[in-house]
DNA sequence: CGAACTGTTGAGAGGCTTCAAGCCTAGTGG
DNA sequence: CCACTAGGCTTGAAGCCTCTCAACAGTTCG
């Protein structure tokens, strides 16, 4: 039998705790929570596909949603992982424009829909919001010409190096070290923007050279600053 | 002696035309024409540089500016190029972080500078400028996720295929079929991600299969839809 | 237990980069 | 006015990084 979804508790159905919606006031706040509907996905579930029209935005009160494009024959180019705290289907939503990414769950997750129309009520009646959301938006934008600048001029080791430490930044790791969160080598790839084989190469090489250590998906840092070092920064 | 550089015309500093301002007031419009201030710019200047702290965000009435980053060894990396009607500079401004990019001048420009304060006055009473600005950002993230996919995923020679197509939608064509943007070889190269030798070889072969022709840097297009399948699109 | 998916390793091919040398053009200074 | 220089452009050769294909082991799950 299939293991039960597990209701969202209080905590995951709470909003509040979103920087983003900081600057609320109590009125806007209740209109926030009476139009949004929170439920829980399973693991593996798409939330939206490219191409798509959005009715809204999601809060990710808990889980891992991935989010890529699909390009040449199908091969994924994963853009970004969404946590708790962060919103997803946004940039769509704001720009008028068909869905440009697929969300796929890839941790058992709880999102908060909220409907587009409470997204305009909010921009239009509260600036703190608008100019929060401007935030968001202009800092994915940098990180994303960051990357740009990476893939163009990088060589794959670095930039597997590379996106290893970003994981670490988004992740965290444990009291051993250890990557909290598993991706299959080939998602890895399809971060890097290189083929699955060549993940799995080059991650060996890092065993070898003390840099990480590996245990099915389990990522293991052994050697930061080392790591750093391949990657060029 | 050095060509003088042209002043400003009355057309050149008329910010009504901008698409972003259309929903001011006529206050708002008067507060933004009295803090506003436009110059020229001539070929090769710098705008502003990476690392640098902003002040404003400039309005292009005129010419052309490149946007890059610096990467390794100093390679540029093209993130896009800005005509008139477009605004650039504002997505490290709003995010509060420091210049993330370098602007410089290759077509003698005008650019209009718009305060901080100013833009900060504009988010805080006129929403529909916020949400137009919020619909700026979203369409510019879309194209560098876009544009990861692509240099991820695509080959050298589909890539500079591509590429000339979007200068085309850009800055379109003469009555012959010829882009009115002229770029260096190497600009060519550090748009697309690669050597310039690359580019010079690749521009040879789509001259040989009869898709463009090539006189210097004037490059005029024979077979778009040969280019586009050459793109991969 | 088999099917489907994931991970691993090897071999071969080829796209692209790098290095090097020479040509051309435009701008500079004598 | 012309030689000179610097920067851009072009071409060739060599080699490496990375991809693709293929085969197989391990794992998960119905």
């Amino acid at each position: 039998m299939r293991t039960m979804l597990k209701r969202p508790t209080d905590d995951d159905t709470d909003l509040a705790g979103f920087l983003l919606f900081k600057k609320l006031t109590d009125e806007e706040l209740n209109r926030l929570n009476f139009e949004k509907s929170c439920s829980s996905y399973r693991k593996g579930t798409i939330v939206y596909r490219e191409g798509s029209r959005l009715t809204g935005f999601y809060c990710v009160t808990r889980g891992i949603i991935k989010i890529f494009k699909t390009g040449i024959d199908g091969k994924e180019q994963i853009i970004r992982f969404a946590k708790r705290g962060e919103i997803i289907a946004y940039r769509s939503l704001l720009s008028q424009e068909l869905a440009c990414t697929t969300a796929k769950v890839i941790e058992e997750a709880v999102l908060c829909h909220v409907p587009y129309q409470t997204l305009l009520y909010l921009i239009q009646n509260n600036w703190q919001f608008a100019h929060h959301m401007l935030q968001i938006v202009c800092r994915e934008l940098r990180e994303a010409n960051d990357y740009i600048t990476d893939i163009a001029q990088k060589s794959v080791r670095e930039r597997l190096a590379e996106v290893l430490l970003l994981l670490k930044e988004n992740f965290e790791l444990d009291h051993q070290n250890t990557l909290q969160i598993s991706l299959t080598r080939e998602e890895l790839a399809n971060m890097v923007g290189t083929a699955t084989e060549s993940v799995i190469r080059l991650l060996s090489e890092f065993r070898q050279d003390n840099l990480i250590e590996l245990q099915g998906r389990k990522i293991k840092f052994l050697n930061i600053s080392g790591l750093r070092k391949v990657a060029g920064l």
